[in-house]
DNA sequence: TTGTACGCGTTATCAC
DNA sequence: GTGATAACGCGTACAA
């Protein structure tokens, strides 16, 4: 290092190689430079350890080569898988990926959106659970380009991979066959847009097959283990359900587990199905028969769609919509 | 906004309320302005739907306002309580979390750590699995403070968190005295730094008992549930082993797996105890006993230390040594 | 207390 | 193809 304070700048490597900034400029990006400056520049590039100042290069470039990524909440292994997935969708490109703290009101999600306003990054990834107006009205008024996962709908042309709605029409058959008529489905808050739509994604399945009156919702307060225990537990004639539908695997772990202290033998007295197909479904015993929705090649495809966004703003839109998968095995 | 280019910046807010861009940006920096200069600047601001260019303020003042955070793998449980705990520990502070990509061997570590140099963050929270010589010389030229967690030695003056290493006497005692002296260790793989760490305080633990001779330690290719459980097919006598130790709650998972597999009783035939007490041990059935860590509570204080040795970098250095806790379960 | 002016490190334009 | 130079948006030293 040339300087006293800090790293070595262009001005330092351009100083040792004898050239201008400019050159040194070009050469770090991949311009053509005359090949008997180029190994002086590298040279000095290397015996400085240059590397460009990502706040000068953001400030001059309008661009910070970070995308920001935001999940409603990491405990949820579905969510590490998405986040898993985008980082693999970033590999080979060189953005870099900020994760959004963990928020769960409306107010909090909406100083998260309006603080990219401070452009410290390119683009952003976004699933919420909660759906608010004021939230899509920030999300219009953002001035990057925006990948959603899920069914958040927000006004405004933007890629979007969606899954696509007919996950409990599968799952409500297969258990209808296999088990009988007597279903239950134990759902997440209806509040939040995933309860919203496997709610209704439920509802329609059960009306499809015309067992509507065999059939019940509970809802569990809470996308978790706990949540789910508790709905159970508080459910009256449960021992006359021969399956349950759970919304997703983490409230399937808690039927799983309600089950297991009450002793009662799954898939035997009662099967048990989530939905996501995340790393539980195999750790669970027994492990747990789901619909897959394939959440980390989503990630990955919202990664490789942002950045291409970014690099390309004006290419059409692409909205995909992700097919389940029935993932048999045991517990239903 | 004023311009048609993009937002609005201090010289726009500075037009509108017709004052200096020095008056705008000391009162968004809370310096005290005139209370009459104040009203109108606060009005400008609004109306512009200011907010400051994060590229720009970090190019001024030296400083992102980003820290990063490296672990080796969102996929086990551990690593998202700490990231969750991180996030939480920067909640109230201005600073954004930077997630580096999941990387194995020690030349993406490498390339991770010297990619700071391009300064996009001002702090590094570092979880390294690999111990290698070349990792600790780039850590230790990085001219941003470090936070470590785990036994991650490098020749620096670093805050840092480790273990005390006494988890594997609490545990071991513990088995010895409850299921008897035949106690299987099931450890990861012994080049990373935990399985190095575990390994050698099992055989601690089990010298200091006088047990080495009923006792025994096998390695698990990875940490996961499917190396456990292949580890533990490999095994010949498994079958005259009481209980089982395992080297986190992951492998303790494979190993209630395989137990279910082969209809093996946990802990009526085996026991079984993990280390971490990830959101795993009560998902799993039977819950697992484990050794607490209080991961989360590690990830909130490294972001904390390190927030604050970014603010004060002459303070004292903090170490602190986290006392591991034995949390009675069903398995154990 | 306020405003002017400089420079942080980079990219990009423009003459050569 | 190269080099001087002008921004990018901000914080702050300095002068008023």
């Amino acid at each position: 290092m040339d300087k006293t304070h800090g790293r070595a700048t262009l001005h330092d490597v351009a100083r040792k190689a004898g050239v201008s900034i400019a050159s040194v400029s070009r050469m770090v990006n991949g311009q053509t430079v005359r090949p008997s400056l180029e190994g002086r520049i590298q040279d000095a590039i290397e015996k400085l350890n240059y590397q460009a100042n990502s706040a000068g290069r953001a400030l001059r470039a309008r661009r910070t080569e970070q995308i920001c990524l935001s999940v409603p909440d990491i405990s949820n292994p579905v969510y590490q898988s998405i986040t898993k997935g985008v980082q693999l969708g970033l590999e080979g490109t060189n953005y870099r990926m900020m994760l959004a703290p963990q928020v769960s009101s409306a107010e909090d999600v909406l100083r998260q959106i309006n603080s990219l306003n401070s452009n410290y990054a390119d683009g952003l990834i976004l699933l919420s659970l909660v759906d608010d107006t004021r939230i899509k009205k920030a999300v219009e008024k953002l001035d990057i380009p925006i990948v959603t996962i899920g069914n958040v709908d927000i006004n405004r042309e933007t890629d979007s991979l969606k899954v696509a709605p007919n996950a409990l029409d599968i799952a409500v058959e297969y258990l209808n066959r296999k088990y009988g008529s007597r279903i239950l489905f134990v759902n997440g808050p209806k509040e939040t847009i995933p309860g919203k739509i496997r709610g209704a994604g439920f509802e329609r399945a059960i009306k499809n097959l015309g067992i509507e009156k065999t059939c019940k919702s509970v809802e569990s307060k809470t996308f978790s283990v706990e949540g789910a225990v508790e709905a159970l537990t508080s459910l009256a004639n449960l021992n006359s359900y021969k399956s349950v539908m759970c919304a997703n695997d983490v409230i399937a772990a808690g039927a799983l587990r309600y089950f297991s202290s009450n002793k009662i033998r799954v898939p035997e007295d009662v099967a048990v199905m989530g939905i996501d197909n995340t790393d539980l479904a195999t750790i669970l015993s027994p492990s747990l028969t789901t619909i897959d929705y394939n959440a980390i090649e989503r990630g990955k495809l919202a990664a490789k769609f942002l950045v291409d966004r970014i690099q390309n703003p004006s290419a059409p839109v692409k909205r995909i919509e992700v097919q389940p998968r029935l993932v048999e095995r045991d517990s239903a």
